[in-house]
DNA sequence: TATATTTACTTAATCGTTTACGTAAAACCA
DNA sequence: TGGTTTTACGTAAACGATTAAGTAAATATA
């Protein structure tokens, strides 16, 4: 109940509370035998030191933010992870905020981590996110900032990301090589970063190798499912239907393949699939599917750290740093003609 | 860079900070038009109160803390989902903890929560956890703890969870009515409330319907991904393999799918398979599995509400609840006859 | 008109740690 | 031995918001 802080033990040793805190933080200048006397009876006491006060003088609270559009993807769910381990190695403790894909949100939620909550901020911005002075208005404030998959680039104090570009030309060279000759995108935000970079990936393997980008092929997804499932059904039907498809995100690859089942469209068939993808099970799906598979853990990991340090740092905006870790393609049977 | 505390808003308006707190809680002894004033002048200089030094103040930090032993399983994710909006629709904020099945790790966590940094604990816990002596040191700290999906019964606020024990009857007769004669089920802890409700409900239905609980049948998996494909792959090599199979987690699905590929055994045909499980794509698995899945997103909701309920009541320990919310049966190809 | 009450503030203590600065006693130095 | 340095601690002021208690002026009451 009555918790017992520094002035308990001070009271207890007959000591002022100055030294008890200096005795804990292993200060120089309280002699040994004090500091063991003070170890002793906090570990007895079982002190556990105060969170806010010390954040409060400190002007640190060892706590980080994370934000990010959502969980239930297995991209976050994993780089969640990354986080947390470099985190609790560092001693940190990670803030969960979720944006839902909702600009609005992220604008409401950066502006309450003004409030000194968190020494720094991970995130992974909305589809909506255009403006950028939210992140201007934290790093104004001292508060760096490092993204991590979804980036605005050049202002923050870091990036870390996948080769999106190379790899969405490689899945598409890919594609190609199956002898595909109509391949469409699937697209779910124009203003995204990695969308853009996967998109032009798509287009430029397909110019390199005499086919051309049409319009027609480029499928502007939603956020929710079903709608989903409907507009690529839709697109699926038309004459001159793709016989390739890429999915730009893990959350469309459900309505794809159901979009696939329901128009009787076989895979890797009548249609070869390939998405961007982190899904533990993409090698038991119906068909197995290829995917580009993001190193989600380790982008997590690199993006903790590379905060970490920039709170290390003394100055407040040191070299802003892009990393840019290799994602993986891996080949399945939803894109393979041998299984046609 | 110099955040403006109430200090500045007061000597721009020639007040006291004591009004201008007083003033931004909308207290009755200010008056109207000083409140206006200091609205005015708070916002236009973008203020915002140190959450640290409310906290230290108040004795509140409007943080909760959700333990979780990992987010790459999609009921975890899910909740944390549900977790977030009941928090942030609260105002409070939510720090995230991973456990990785650790029971050391999960201790260590709960601890360092002792020190004013949480007003409040949701908590899955490990697989690995026996002793509860964290869990009530945090209570006589006067931390509120609300347990969802593992629980350890009668010590919390509050237990969320599903009805494990009926779910698992219902699944182990549905696939009895599908002819199996001779069901395994694969558990993954046997200290865990949710393992032991659901082989119960297993070991229950088999004997109603006069099979006989085999031990050869129980197979005990462990954590890692790939020993456990092994695992199953020795069991379905077995003479008197078994012709159904209940994996209790969702985690066990992809080394059961791949250890019955492996072992050239078809799903349904050769083997009827079921999971407890929230993936997104259970559908679209070869073939769709059929699984009990829970209310994720509403379990996360309710714990988070039944917490923050437990937050504002006076009394430390009032009425704790239990709450059991329906899980669902999904039957899908994976144990259906008709397709064998 | 004298007293009581209300209004609208201010003062100062408090939350629990941290730390710049001060200071006695001990140790060292020449 | 007189002075300087070192050792080991204490004092008190932060950090920023909150609030119990106090107060002067305005208003009400009788």
């Amino acid at each position: 109940m009555a918790t017992i802080g520094m002035k308990e033990l001070a009271k207890q040793l007959n000591l002022s509370t100055a030294t008890i805190s200096k005795a804990l933080r292993d200060s120089y200048d309280i002699s040994e035998e004090t500091k063991q006397r003070v170890f002793k009876l906090a570990k007895k006491l079982n002190y556990i030191p105060n969170a806010h006060a010390s954040s409060l003088r400190g002007k640190k609270s060892k706590t980080l933010a994370m934000v990010i559009p959502e969980v239930a993807d297995s991209y976050f769910a994993q780089s969640i992870n990354g986080v947390e381990a470099i985190a609790q190695a560092a001693g940190f403790h990670v803030l969960v905020y979720l944006t839902h894909e909702q600009y609005e949100k992220e604008k409401s939620i950066l502006k309450e981590l003004l409030n000194g909550r968190v020494d720094g901020v991970l995130i992974s911005v909305t589809s909506q996110s255009k403006d950028v002075s939210h992140i201007n208005e934290l790093r104004h404030a001292g508060i760096p900032v490092v993204f991590f998959d979804r980036v605005f680039e050049n202002i923050g104090n870091g990036e870390v990301t996948t080769d999106d570009f190379n790899a969405a030309y490689l899945l598409t060279q890919h594609l190609i090589s199956e002898h595909c000759k109509n391949i469409a995108f699937l697209s779910f935000s124009n203003s995204l970063s990695i969308n853009t970079l996967r998109l032009n990936g798509y287009k430029t393997a397909l110019q390199d190798h005499g086919l051309k980008v049409e319009k027609k092929n480029l499928l502007a997804c939603l956020d929710r499912e079903d709608e989903n499932k409907v507009l690529i059904k839709k697109h699926l039907l038309r004459k001159n239907r793709p016989d390739g498809i890429i999915a730009s995100v893990e959350k469309l690859i459900t309505p794809l393949y159901l979009a696939c089942q329901e128009t009787k469209l076989a895979i890797p068939k009548d249609i070869k699939v390939a998405a961007f993808s982190n899904l533990a099970n993409a090698a038991i799906l119906a068909p197995p599917i290829t995917t580009v598979t993001q190193p989600a853990f380790e982008m997590g990991k690199t993006a903790a750290s590379l905060l970490i340090k920039a709170l290390k740092g003394t100055a407040m905006d040191t070299d802003e740093q892009k990393i840019i870790l290799p994602s993986k393609l891996e080949i399945r049977q939803s894109s393979s003609r041998t299984f046609s």
